[in-house]
DNA sequence: GCATTTAGTACGCGGCACCAACTACCTTGA
DNA sequence: TCAAGGTAGTTGGTGCCGCGTACTAAATGC
């Protein structure tokens, strides 16, 4: 197995892991990213886009669906009338925490034949990839 | 950066590369992974579906969208009236040969900064995590 | 031969991504 | 100070996409 499909098989994989554990709690894979960029900063609109890497109108639909489940809230922005910003709500707090967990279960689990120097190493050597814009 | 962000953040990396290149072919993530599960088998729908991970309506909609678009084509199965094959149409495998090599460039890319050896573990390590069932 | 199971489709529903156009607000320059 | 141009976010349109349910035709098993 090249390194090609070795990494995007690998991403599959996560990505499935993200799926069941967003489906536990009834929630999208862009919504546990929406809620995990949300869970240390309350962005704006735009900013949530460059983060997530979709278009403004996407983040519209995305958050007003949220914001339907009582997940976020957008907040008058202080400094720019036409802004809002945007902040997890408790019951989003609450969720972004188990979906959290439950990733970290997972991993811990996927990875868990691996001794703890492989483990360590295949962190080291994938952390070494991911370009600086952390959005999950 | 501990093993979840690393392998979740890697993870996403992946799959915008996987949408970049698709969209250069006008294509979407879903459908690469089908012509790549074709590139080297006829599957029935459900084989297909148990690859993908959807539930069949979604194989029939994806396969309908596909053929829609000359990639593929519905054969009658030779042994089960009620069931078809899929295979790739002349034009589903140039398309999928081309996306093939354009994320061979893309993860080579990423990995350029890598030394050939960390690059070699890395492929090892994130292999030993993959199940098996390849689907890309 | 008939009842049960299965392969695939059709339909409904909601989510989701992008594009173009619009409105309200901000910034800039004269 | 005001007008022109730019920006933040929304709206509407479009097509894709995933799942669940129901249906039909074919296969299977008793």
């Amino acid at each position: 197995m090249d390194t090609t499909d070795a990494l995007v098989q690998l991403s599959f994989q996560v990505q499935r892991i993200l799926t069941a554990v967003g489906a536990e709690h009834d929630l999208s894979v862009v919504q546990l990213r929406l809620l995990g960029v949300l869970r240390d900063r309350t962005p704006g609109m735009l900013e949530l886009g460059r983060h997530l890497g979709l278009d403004k109108s996407s983040i519209t639909g995305l958050v007003s669906r949220a914001e339907k489940r009582d997940l976020v809230r957008r907040l008058p922005s202080p400094h720019d009338g036409r802004g809002v910003l945007v902040e997890l709500t408790p019951l989003g707090h609450r969720l972004t925490r188990q979906g959290a967990a439950e990733i970290d279960r997972r991993i811990a689990e996927l990875t868990a034949r691996m001794s703890a120097a492989d483990r360590a190493r295949l962190t080291a050597l994938a952390a070494a990839l991911v370009t600086p814009f952390p959005d999950a």
